[in-house]
DNA sequence: TTGAGTCACGAAAACGTAATAGTGTTGAAA
DNA sequence: TTTCAACACTATTACGTTTTCGTGACTCAA
């Protein structure tokens, strides 16, 4: 039970100054080597480490990288921090995670509470309230101070910072593409109620998709799902309603609670109706049948907002650009047995 | 740009000292009421919050839990952070988290570098590699050093803390009768080849239930699985050869594997073959047909942890009474289409 | 013998805060 | 007039580092 030892009481017991202690431990060639020796082996003796806080307070930063997101249950998020830890843990960095559970009011403490000196920079996904009522003043604040924000997946175009996104709207229109290159003609989109900005993207994507092949986009082939729990009674009506022979699904549990809902009623996945979802996860790979999806890969998306943001807190505060970037992560299309 | 405000700066801006200033703000008695609200609307004006890095040196207390686990990708991990995250969050607590990679190393460096100041105290779960090598030196280091810790599922005797678990053997116990009880009479398991200890203890319940109810145990039916992608063949040879009624697979991951290898050499889940599963994930809610499973709450697991490490951080050190507990969450079965 | 120059180390400031222990002024009681 | 207390502040220390600036002792050349 014996506390950490510090440099005071080094130096009290090999009868010497703090400063002496200090530059023997950092080898400097102002100590003496007899001295020096002597006092690294008693260091190490009595395995001395620095204290992180103190050394925070000193250099005025942490190397701690706050990160905020909705929820962390949750393939897509966890997989992000994944990605994120890694280069933060090559370069020193230790992560810091808080959960907004989508509420504007818990994001906005979290905030507060890692932005009064608890961390050097953030890397964070827009709660769906923050995205509902536009209100960003708490990041502004963070940024004004000279903290670095980057946002990912979950961004605002009203606020300037480095982001890194996938191109939604772009991964859609391919979704959507490919099930019209398979003959697909129908096509319905589930989606959600909500306004996060990649909804919206996504649904752009579906409906541009349908027009360039001359396909007439029809407003009732769009639903949205509120509850993930209740939503067969929906989905279950666009199936037998609209003779549709192919879903495009804005995430998993959409797409496999449509395939469940489509075997009920007799319908066969992919013959008579194929799907199609964003976002992959390991339920896509797993279900019966698989589920094609668009990836967007989690793991480069962490990997390069840490970079960013890593880049950001090693360049000289002088010669600070400002010259925000949005990176784009590309996607790509995985294919199971849920599309032909 | 402007850099956070410091009690100096107010000091200087308003030409009293610091110690009127920190004073002024934590409404002591000792100032005048008018330089005490003069300096508590400069403050407001200037938006003025205490450095957290500054206030933990002083108080030689972070407020921040270090939790290191294997990985976060994992339906089980990431409920547990969820609920560790909730009650830090209620007691002003923030979480850093470390991800060993089930690696030795990089957990002992990870400590290491929590340990230095950054923390007041750990929740972990071990890695794979640290167990295999009963290696726990640097537990044992931090632990000394007076930093509580509190270890969950994957736990070792071999240290003294406080740990939550459950009580995977019963648990196993559990599922095993559930199955004999609907009339399976030859029932194989599937687990991990590594030396985990739940996996052991899962092994020990599994057995238990059979000779109980004087089935007998035949080693030939416990198949251990090493890499879940080339799983199959093992899987079919086991439900081709052995001719059993059900399965309990230590995962959900080989439950959903069984089941497919199942469907297609014609066998029908759950008439011919019951599954069980241990852990309840997303995955078992999704499957076709939905796989029943033992539940291990995370939630819970996280919350109860969570609530043991503040306990003892925030009791008298003093007072340290030492005795370490061990909590069992109950676990329940989920039953689902998987036994009929 | 003095001046400069090295050597080996120590003192002190700084990072931002909170708390303990002063300090000077005023007013009132003895 | 002295004494004591109350009042309203300020100075200082401590938390654990790093670093800048000194400083005393010694050596060597002029």
């Amino acid at each position: 039970m014996k506390r950490k030892i510090t440099l005071k009481q080094i130096a009290k017991e090999l009868d010497v100054s703090i400063s002496t202690v200090s530059k023997s431990l950092r080898n400097s060639l102002e100590i003496g080597e007899e001295t020096r020796l002597k006092v690294q082996a008693f260091a190490k003796f009595y395995n001395y480490k620095p204290n992180n806080i103190a050394l925070s307070l000193k250099n005025r930063k942490t190397k701690a990288i706050g990160i905020i997101i909705p929820e962390i249950v949750h393939h897509f998020f966890s997989t992000v921090i994944n990605g994120i830890e890694q280069v933060a843990n090559e370069h020193g960095y230790s992560v810091i995670i808080c959960l907004s559970d989508d509420s504007f009011d818990k994001e906005v403490l979290n905030m507060e509470m890692l932005a009064n000196g608890s961390i050097d920079g953030f890397i964070m996904s827009l709660s769906k309230e923050t995205q509902f009522r536009g209100d960003f003043h708490h990041i502004t604040e963070v940024i004004n101070q000279g903290m670095p924000v980057v946002m990912f997946d979950r961004v605002t175009n009203d606020i300037l910072c480095d982001k890194v996104i996938i191109d939604d709207k772009h991964a859609a229109y391919e979704a959507v593409q490919s099930l019209i290159n398979k003959g697909r003609k129908k096509i319905a989109l589930v989606t959600t109620v909500d306004y996060v900005s990649v909804g919206k993207l996504r649904t752009d994507g579906y409906i541009k998709a349908l027009l360039d092949n001359g396909i007439p986009f029809n407003e009732n082939l769009i639903i949205k799902i509120e509850d993930i729990d209740t939503c067969e009674i929906t989905i279950g009506k666009l199936l037998e309603d609209k003779a549709i022979d192919a879903v495009f699904a804005v995430n998993e549990l959409f797409a496999v609670t449509i395939i469940k809902t489509a075997n009920k009623i007799g319908l066969n996945v992919p013959k008579d109706l194929a799907v199609i979802a964003f976002t992959d996860g390991i339920i896509s790979k797993y279900s019966t049948p698989t589920i094609t999806t668009v990836s967007q890969s989690g793991i480069k998306m962490g990997n390069k907002a840490a970079k960013m943001l890593i880049e950001r807190l090693e360049t000289e505060e002088d010669e600070e650009d400002e010259n925000y970037k949005t990176e784009v992560i590309e996607t790509h299309l995985i294919e199971r047995e849920s599309t032909n």
